[in-house]
DNA sequence: ACATTTTCTAGACGACTGGTCTAATTGATT
DNA sequence: AATCAATTAGACCAGTCGTCTAGAAAATGT
């Protein structure tokens, strides 16, 4: 069994995310990493070809569970679409505040330092935030099926709203204050009333 | 006359913003400033005390620069106001996306960096955004008040489409395309012919 | 005009961290 | 027990920021 194989290098996902996810990809080191693992450095080249492959699969394993929670959301929640647009948004609020380490998100963080750093790991962000986007494309759709919104282009109001999150998490960081997000929560709910056609 | 201290001092500046506009605060070092800049690496602890204190410098003149070419512009568009806001984003698409090297903006690249980073840097961030928001927010009052737009709340308003343009530029910069910023001049238009109450 | 003092430049140096790689060790399989 | 793969230890060197000493240049006082 290479149960243990994939233990490890999932736990070298694990922990070096949370370490990037506060300090950026360029500031946190190998060694910092795996010290904070309890996997020796030798190891490292075991598992990833080079710190930048490293970077790729971190953002891959990171838009694997975070679609998947998406998905789990949008299932979940029984009713209207617009609920679970309302819901999807009012998590990130609080996960982006709220100094949990473990869940900021790393497109936030990540993006602006990455893209010009690495084409492979501007790909994986690039995949990642489609993903993020037409999921909640569809859900808007629904939300024009069923009723409990306005007739809405999903994809393109998607992702306007989308930038529109990013954007008040920047902002909210530099400000280190709610105050962006929750405007931005604001605008959204206006967006979703019919008030702006993308 | 120290016109030849201010100089090279401003020169450290300009060569180091270009490079760390591109690739970032952490990832270029002070070796890489200061032969791009052709300065001996002993002048730098002379007009700067140390990594942190010149990145704070380097901010507050971008700031200073990126102020004044707001004001000059605010200034000699003679049309409404809102013709001066449309001319200041139709900029912002311009020098994002072609890549001038020179002028990318800096709060893109550096705000998710830097804010958990270092707190002065955080704090010329802040306050610099703010007086761009300011003065956003300033001319959006003037539009409401020659006509040229909306009953808007100038400074939430101008807070709001700040963050959008933020976050289209980040989306930008992922997705390779000028997309995300045309999408974003769209929503803008829209909120400025009254669309959007913030 | 010269002497003195401040400002600035020069770049070697130190202590350390960066990512990478080879050689050795461990562990499983047959 | 022998072979072969999985894993680790640690050397490696280029690069990091920052310090420090010496000297050049420029400004100042007289």
């Amino acid at each position: 069994m290479n149960t243990t194989r994939q233990d490890t290098r999932q736990h070298i996902l694990d922990t070096g995310r949370r370490l990037i996810a506060g300090k950026g990809f360029t500031s946190v080191g190998l060694n910092e990493i795996l010290l904070a693992a309890s996997v020796p450095k030798g190891s490292f080249y075991h598992y990833f070809g080079s710190k930048e492959q490293y970077g790729c699969s971190l953002l891959e394993s990171y838009f694997d569970s975070y679609l998947a929670h998406i998905d789990a959301l949008f299932e979940t929640v029984t009713s209207c679409a617009r609920e679970r647009l309302i819901v999807y948004w009012q998590q990130w609020m609080d996960t982006q505040c709220d100094d949990c380490p473990d869940s900021k998100c790393l497109v936030v963080k990540l993006s602006a330092e990455v893209a010009d750093l690495s084409e492979t790991m501007r790909r994986a962000l690039h995949d990642g935030t489609n993903g993020v986007i037409a999921r909640i494309g569809n859900c808007i759709d629904e939300g024009v099926a069923d009723q409990s919104l306005p007739m809405l282009d999903g994809l393109a109001t998607a992702q306007m709203l989308y930038q529109l999150w990013l954007g008040a998490s920047l902002l909210g960081k530099i400000q280190r204050s709610r105050a962006p997000l929750e405007q931005a929560m604001v605008v959204t709910l206006q967006v979703l009333s019919g008030g702006v056609r993308v």
